[in-house]
DNA sequence: CTACCGATTGACT
DNA sequence: GTCAATCGGTAGA
């Protein structure tokens, strides 16, 4: 057997993030969601990797939310159980977020950046022949990447099957991280929140890559039922 | 129905 | 650093 179905193997066993993971307090899961693998199967290949940034959108007194005015029919998924996906179209670009919180609460988590580990070469073509530096990092980029568009809108990612989130396998994991915490990209409404984070000193992560306050990996809060 | 605009990207100064 | 592309979602007439 090759290295690289081997590769691909670790990535087909890795446990796939249930629904508790998902919830719990939506600054939490942007938290905790570094680390851990997000995975896409094209035509029978392995494509994907390891998530290095994310940004936290709140149900409440976040103006930046597309669900902050209530429901539509494109905010629809956020309003669904923690676990699904929300992919929405922006420039013509798509972007994907995990649904966070309980039924009802609109909050999620946005995908922002992640490092290419597998089916390379499969994302280097779907993205027309770009390095890999910069093959995945930014929200658009990653969709691109990855082939999400809006048919994952509302998709199940527990289900581990085409597109899903696992954990990170012991052989990958690194001893301890740094999670850098920043205001959020792009945004024109609540430019002050700082939540952002990102695995300070990745490469992997977009621009710009200034933290405003650093935390140990091994310092974050517990899960809301965690005793 | 029309008008406005963006949780982006890529090209350019 | 700046800026245009480009089009579906959203709000408003």
């Amino acid at each position: 057997m090759s290295a690289l179905s081997r590769s691909e193997d670790m990535a087909r066993c890795a446990a796939v993030l249930g629904r508790r993971f998902y919830d719990d307090d939506v600054r939490n899961v942007a938290a905790r969601i570094l680390c851990k693998l997000l995975l896409r199967e094209i035509d029978g290949s392995i494509c994907g990797g390891v998530i290095v940034e994310a940004e936290a959108y709140l149900a409440v007194g976040d103006p930046a939310n597309h669900a902050y005015r209530g429901l539509t029919e494109r905010n629809r998924s956020m309003f669904g159980s923690p676990g699904h996906a929300y992919v929405y179209r922006i420039h013509q670009q798509h972007c994907l977020n995990v649904v966070t919180e309980p039924e009802g609460i609109p909050s999620a988590v946005l995908i922002r950046a992640i490092q290419p580990i597998w089916g390379v070469e499969i994302m280097l073509a779907n993205r027309k022949g770009k390095g890999i530096v910069g093959l995945t990092d930014g929200p658009g980029k990653v969709c691109q990447a990855l082939k999400i568009d809006l048919r994952y809108d509302g998709w199940d990612l527990t289900l581990g099957k085409e597109l899903w989130l696992a954990e990170l396998p012991s052989e990958l994991k690194p001893p301890e991280f740094e999670i850098a915490i920043s205001e959020r990209v792009g945004v024109t409404a609540a430019k002050e929140m700082l939540l952002r984070f990102f695995i300070f000193g990745n490469e992997f992560v977009s621009k710009p890559r200034h933290a405003r306050k650093l935390v140990r990996s091994t310092d974050l809060p517990s899960r809301h039922d965690d005793t």
